[in-house]
RNA sequence: GGACAGUUGGGUGAGUUGGCUGAAACCACAUCCCUGCUAAGGAUGCGUACUCGUAAGGGUACCGAGAGUUCGAAUCUCUCACUGUCCGCCA
């Protein structure tokens, strides 16, 4: 959520800033009056409850003391009936207020940027040279028929469509690939952990699916309990409302964990293939810091993504993705794309952002700085999306007669 | 799933004949003092959020969540959630 004391102190910054989401002087208008609303609404409430409760307070002594207490019954009465009109004022601001504030994006930082889409990202730097071929390189589908890898007809089977099955050799690749990316992230200082891959509302709240994405969850009928999306849903909210000690951050964690999407609003894109499933595997980095040190953690997390493709000798790029391409929560988000041969264009495969405050404040996580308590900075990225990379392997280290090479690095694992 | 018990501040844990308790005590933590030597003694401070104020200092709310009774509830009533123990079932 963003900070709403600084949108009504600083709102010109605030509008320009928010311009480059694509959110529009109105919508904000519009919230910077709901929640003087509610400031307003608050302080009148407040004022009779203080009133009722100095009553209250002598009702008892005049108890005690044996007078009468008709006269005062009466006010007490009088006001208690204005206290329900205010609160309930109050609690329509509250609501109202929450609404639009839940669905506001973060700000994006000032390096960020303008732009509407894809298009306007920026390159950053580009790693590894594309090998050449000497052959027509294929499509992942089309090698994982030839090996016998991937069966996408008995997914759909199993579930619908979007889902698919992995056999043989590439189901250990699967596997190798989570291991050998828990590894690398082990080394980097990550604590690896493994979570709940269902969480309640409230999780999902703080990290900023809820309520404006639910569309685009896998909910379970009857609970308000959610498939997570993302590792980033439990690694983040581990510490939901709490307040953590200064020392203790920088917490980098990092998980395996599949993840659940609907992916509505998807509807045609990708749909051959294993590039965009409704279930997939990922390894997540999360790290909660303070805002001294978020900026220096991003590159680490930004670094550590790029070598392990370096690692697994897969050619990629950096991308800084502009304004419009950014997502909900992020403050800033660098993409790192992966060379497909077979498709001939780079495409995500992981991507890191920092949310700065935002989540911190949905999820209330702080740390105690001094005497004053501090929201953290909270930032996450894959590395990497495993089912993206098993694609890169395959159409990469892919052999003329359709066969497909074990990249080095990876020999231990299989 | 059945039976009983519980849910209080960073932790342990008082408080359940409704007002003097936002909450004792102890521990932990912070600052200071004493002492001198590795183990202790003393003082003070120490929940969260919002809000008013330059500040000092006020106000409101929160004792699992929600609703109710009452002038007034951590304390009474109801609903729900969660935890523990026993039983059943099970990887």
């Amino acid at each position: 959520m963003i900070d709403l004391k600084y949108l009504q102190k600083s709102f010109d910054e605030a509008t320009q800033k928010l311009s480059k989401k694509g959110v529009d002087n109105e919508t904000l208008e519009n919230l910077k009056q709901l929640f003087i609303g509610l400031k307003e609404a608050n302080a009148t409430l407040e004022e009779a409850k203080a009133e009722q409760n100095r009553m209250s307070k002598l009702f008892g002594q005049y108890k005690q003391e044996g007078k009468d207490i008709g006269e005062l019954k009466a006010k007490v009465d009088a006001n208690k009936e204005v206290i329900a009109v205010l609160q309930a004022k109050a609690n329509e601001a509250e609501e109202a207020l929450q609404n639009v504030a839940l669905a506001m994006p973060n700000l994006p930082d000032e390096r960020v940027p303008v732009g509407t889409d894809e298009a306007d990202n920026i390159e950053l730097k580009k790693v590894l040279e594309p090998r050449t071929f000497d052959f027509e390189p294929l499509e992942h589908w089309a090698l994982a028929e030839k090996n016998g890898w991937i069966d996408f007809e008995r997914g759909v089977k199993l579930a619908k469509s979007r889902f698919s099955v992995l056999r043989g050799e590439a189901a250990r690749l699967e596997r190798a690939l989570i291991n050998f990316f828990l590894d690398v992230n082990r080394e980097k200082g990550f604590e690896e952990v493994c979570v709940p891959y269902i969480n309640n509302a409230a999780m999902l709240q703080g990290t900023g699916q809820l309520p404006k994405f639910g569309d685009d969850l896998f909910k379970i009928e009857e609970e308000e309990l959610y498939l997570i999306p993302t590792a980033e849903v439990p690694l983040t909210n581990l510490y939901h409302d709490e307040i953590l000690n200064e020392n203790q951050l920088p917490i980098l964690l990092t998980a395996y964990t599949p993840c659940f999407r609907k992916e509505a609003g998807s509807a045609g894109r990708d749909t051959r293939g294993m590039i965009r499933q409704h279930q997939f595997d990922k390894v997540e980095m999360v790290a909660l810091t303070t805002p001294e040190q978020s900026d220096q953690i991003f590159e680490l997390m930004v670094e550590n993504a790029s070598d392990i493709l370096t690692r697994l000798g897969l050619p990629h790029r950096l991308v800084e993705l502009c304004g419009g391409d950014l997502g909900f929560s992020a403050a800033c988000t660098i993409d790192l794309e992966v060379w497909l041969p077979g498709q001939n264009k780079y495409r995500e495969i992981s991507s890191v952002s920092n949310t700065r405050e935002f989540q911190a404040r949905r999820a209330k996580i702080r740390f105690k700085e001094g005497k004053k308590n501090t929201l953290v900075h909270t930032l996450n990225g894959s590395a990497l999306a495993v089912g993206r990379t098993l694609i890169a392997i395959m159409e990469n280290y892919q052999n003329a007669d359709g066969s497909i090479t074990i990249p080095k690095v990876l020999e231990k694992y299989m």
